[in-house]
DNA sequence: TTCCATGTTCCGCA
DNA sequence: TTGCGGAACATGGA
């Protein structure tokens, strides 16, 4: 489930719930999302208070008191849920963190590709990562967009999803901004035209922008979508909300992408044809 | 029972 | 050097 705006929804969740609050003990169910031994995790938390919240592409970072940092990956089925009555604490509750008012705080994560890390700094975290700067990021504006994007020589889809380039986008949204930008997700970004790549960096900020405010969107969220979006349609049967053809599925780069053949004709492979199939 | 899945990482190959 | 396919991770839903 998440990506960007499903991370920076947790972010707000936290920020919302759980800042300032004592951390009196912390539960370990399952230590294999751990990136260092529990009883040091323990160590790290307990007494402690979270103070602040940062998210850089679809890690979350969390200071405590201290001044070191809580470092929460989500892998693919990894969320966080604030809850007071013990019986909310999630099925798939791996690290709970027990704070003194009573409350508790769940890092659920039924597959276990998640990770929770206890670092000294974010900003040397990020860069250990080799994580590219947050795709929502301020500074991140057409020209540097470009830049980046111009010295790329995979295709549209691995370019997006490259974590090192831009953080934050992933399989799903990586689909619902090459729906919205009209580019075939196998196009070659070296290939795209200057106009290309600057509408897809504004169709990448608008979509992120759009999910966010609407409180994340990779799975649950995703009929809180607009009706025009890719992303509520990736099931059975589905037809493009803009020409009502079928969606076609397309495997590459080890994944799964959904897409508009005729509504993403820029940078399309001629054998396109032959290689996609409809939609289950 | 078999296949597939929103992420990350590693290996081997081109 | 870069990119890609495939596998592995662990689990459950269709």
């Amino acid at each position: 489930m998440p990506e960007l705006p499903d991370v920076e929804h947790f972010r707000r969740h936290l920020a919302e719930t759980s800042l300032g609050r004592s951390i009196e003990d912390v539960t370990i169910r399952n230590a294999k999302v751990l990136a260092l031994p529990g009883t040091r995790l323990r160590q790290a938390l307990q007494g402690r208070r979270m103070t602040r919240t940062r998210r850089h592409g679809k890690q979350l970072l969390v200071e405590l008191d201290d001044g070191r940092w809580l470092a929460l990956r989500f892998g693919m089925t990894g969320r966080l849920l604030h809850f007071k009555d013990a019986a909310d604490d999630p099925a798939y509750d791996r690290v709970r963190l027990d704070f003194a008012d009573g409350s508790h705080l769940a890092f659920e994560d039924r597959r276990q590709l998640g990770r929770i890390a206890v670092i000294a700094d974010a900003d040397d975290f990020i860069r250990q990562q080799k994580l590219g700067p947050d795709a929502l990021d301020s500074k991140l504006d057409a020209a540097a967009f470009t830049a980046l994007f111009a010295a790329n020589r995979a295709t549209a889809k691995a370019a997006l999803m490259d974590q090192t380039l831009v953080s934050g986008i992933g399989n799903i949204f990586s689909d619902e901004i090459l729906f919205q930008a009209g580019i075939h997700p196998q196009a070659q970004v070296k290939a795209l035209d200057r106009a290309d790549l600057a509408r897809l960096y504004r169709t990448t900020r608008k979509v992120l922008q759009i999910a966010v405010a609407r409180g994340g969107g990779s799975e649950e969220g995703a009929d809180k979508l607009p009706k025009g979006f890719l992303t509520p349609r990736r099931e059975a049967g589905a037809r493009c909300p803009h020409c009502r053809g079928r969606i076609e599925t397309l495997k590459f780069s080890g994944r799964t992408a959904y897409l508009c053949p005729p509504c993403q004709t820029i940078g399309a492979p001629r054998s396109r044809s032959r290689r996609t199939k409809a939609a289950r």
